[in-house]
DNA sequence: CGGGTTTGACCGGCGC
DNA sequence: GCGCCGGTCAAACCCG
């Protein structure tokens, strides 16, 4: 049923996908599974019928839905880079520049053209700096800082990214309220990675990820065979392009995150990278209510052209 | 019952 | 040397 799998996770701004049908009367459903129209009952092939046409009207209106979307990422990489352009120039100051205590400064991500991704600026370290910690750049391989954004009223301290965490540890720190919680990642016992998750003291709704070390294996959701690009929260690619959207998902199994760059990004290509992309511009357009006002007018405009209502 | 989470205790680095 | 603080451990607990 890959249709079916496709429309689950494809653009969820209709609200009228869920519906098995478009008839006048609302369809009702027997506790046997049969629909009723009009009093009588739908055969099972009839239903099927009327099912498969419309999952390909949805994945019509999908497809669309989709290059638009498409169109608006690529612009929005176009913009991101002059962003970047623009903050590579105007070097910006760390987040908690306060912080005494050692940081996990010690290298750069050289992949962090993204949005929500700062490896830390502040690896330039001054001399005096070198000079008293020689230990930890030896140790620290690879760090870097993941911003996504959350509800606030989401408490969990979970962020997405295709790899399985197992949790070893939460703290409260001084220069944050809110409690910072250890990771470790679970699917390989021998990867070194580690992450750190903390709502940032600024905005409660910003969560702060730090990883640290890089995974000698391959990301979870890509060991999975069987896994298409239907499966929301276990598809996600910790490569894809990270995007401080509105990942509002009240579940924590369907907030995605993202980290690393895009753009130059080989895995940018894969059609699961793109799914993504685009359900993650969907999820964040999705939260404008002025863009979903004017996409249901257009989509109701589709499919009931008849109908001024 | 196995795996993940919670949470208090413990450890080690760092500043004074 | 002492205390503070971030990071980790591990037993208890929870959940599917």
């Amino acid at each position: 049923m890959d249709t079916s799998s496709w429309v689950d996770t494809s653009l969820d701004l209709n609200p009228f996908s869920a519906r098995p049908l478009r008839l006048e009367e609302t369809p009702k459903k027997e506790p046997n599974g049969n629909l009723i129209v009009f009093g009588k009952k739908l055969s099972v092939k009839e239903e099927t019928g009327a099912l498969v046409e419309e999952l390909n009207r949805v994945n019509e209106e999908n497809k669309k839905l989709t290059e638009k979307l498409t169109a608006m990422c690529e612009n929005y990489n176009a913009l991101r880079s002059q962003v970047m352009d623009l903050m590579s120039k105007s070097p910006e100051k760390e987040i908690s520049p306060s912080k005494k205590r050692k940081s996990e400064n010690s290298d750069n991500n050289g992949n962090n053209c993204n949005f929500g991704v700062v490896g830390n600026s502040e690896s330039s370290s001054t001399d005096e700096d070198s000079s008293k910690k020689p230990r930890q750049e030896i140790i620290k391989a690879k760090v870097s800082r993941v911003y996504v954004r959350t509800e606030v009223s989401d408490t969990g301290l979970v962020v997405k990214d295709g790899y399985q965490w197992r949790k070893y540890g939460q703290k409260v720190t001084r220069d944050n309220p809110s409690p910072r919680a250890y990771f470790r990642c679970s699917f390989a016992p021998t990867c070194p990675v580690k992450k750190k998750v903390q709502r940032s003291a600024d905005d409660q709704s910003v969560m702060v990820a730090t990883y640290e070390g890089e995974h000698n294996h391959l990301p979870h959701s890509q060991m999975e065979p069987t896994s298409g690009p239907s499966h929301g929260s276990s598809s996600l690619n910790p490569s894809r392009p990270a995007m401080s959207l509105g990942l509002t998902k009240s579940k924590p199994s369907g907030a995605g995150e993202a980290r690393n760059c895009s753009s130059n990004n080989p895995e940018m290509d894969s059609p699961q990278v793109r799914q993504y992309l685009v359900e993650q511009m969907a999820t964040s357009l999705t939260k404008d209510p002025n863009f979903t006002e004017a996409l249901a007018a257009a989509i109701s405009g589709r499919m009931f052209p008849a109908k001024s209502n």
